[in-house]
DNA sequence: ACGAGGATGCTCT
DNA sequence: GAGCATCCTCGTG
């Protein structure tokens, strides 16, 4: 079913849109990585497409942050240290919480961050998979090899194909877009949280920076 | 200018 | 469970 332009153009950024009641704003982002990347999850992932809203609900997140060697931001750590201005991919680490940070990893697969802590201090989070709420079809349609649709987004790679986030949304701002962004979970039962080390990292992989929804279908192996 | 090494997923055995 | 696809970034020369 399609709504007409206007009435479309409406629900957007209205406050009476529940999404958008429940957006995520800077304020959540400029905290400690570690409380963004556990508190995301159960919250929702909004993405508006072809004005069709999907949204999924974040089952598992990676912290990264400056002064580890695992985070893309650790080239940066000398220039840092000595006062000087970040440079190259990672900059964007280090600028404005509540901007998403993507990039391709493998040379195939687009990963999705959100950037953290005040601006200066270069941190992240990895999504790393969701569960499907709304727009499964589109969802199926975007990855069609995947049967099993609690695993359409059980991936940080395959998330971001089902949910067609790719290379133009490095830098978007997502406090404040309504193509994508980020919403306060719609349960209110808190999730039953489990940590441990981080995914597919060489360095620093002693560090029990992955969160993860227990028992939950859609986390990745 | 160049080469090594990834915050992975898919397709086979 | 192994191999491959595929390309950007960064460190080195």
């Amino acid at each position: 079913m399609r709504r007409a332009g206007t009435a479309r153009g409406r629900a957007r950024r209205d406050a009476s849109d529940p999404l958008e009641a429940a957006r995520l704003g800077r304020a959540f982002f400029e905290r400690s990585t570690l409380a963004v990347a556990r508190e995301l999850i159960g919250a929702r992932l909004v993405r508006r497409l072809r004005g069709e809203t999907l949204v999924a609900r974040i089952v598992e997140t990676e912290a990264y942050r400056w002064d580890e060697p695992a985070c893309h931001g650790f080239v940066n750590r000398e220039r840092v240290l000595a006062g000087r201005p970040p440079v190259g991919r990672s900059a964007l680490l280090f600028g404005a919480p509540g901007i998403a940070y993507v990039y391709l990893s493998y040379g195939v697969h687009w990963l999705f961050n959100v950037v953290t802590e005040d601006e200066g201090v270069g941190g992240a989070v990895l999504v790393r998979a969701v569960e499907p709420l709304a727009g499964l079809a589109t969802m199926h349609a975007l990855r069609p090899a995947e049967r099993d649709p609690r695993r359409l987004g059980s991936g940080p790679g395959r998330l971001t194909r089902a949910l067609d986030i790719g290379p133009r949304f490095n830098g978007h701002p997502l406090a404040s877009s309504d193509e994508l962004f980020l919403a306060a979970s719609a349960d209110p039962r808190p999730p039953r949280i489990a940590r441990g080390p981080r995914i597919g990292i060489r360095r620093a992989s002693e560090l029990p920076w992955r969160f993860f929804e227990r028992d939950h279908p859609s986390v990745s192996r």
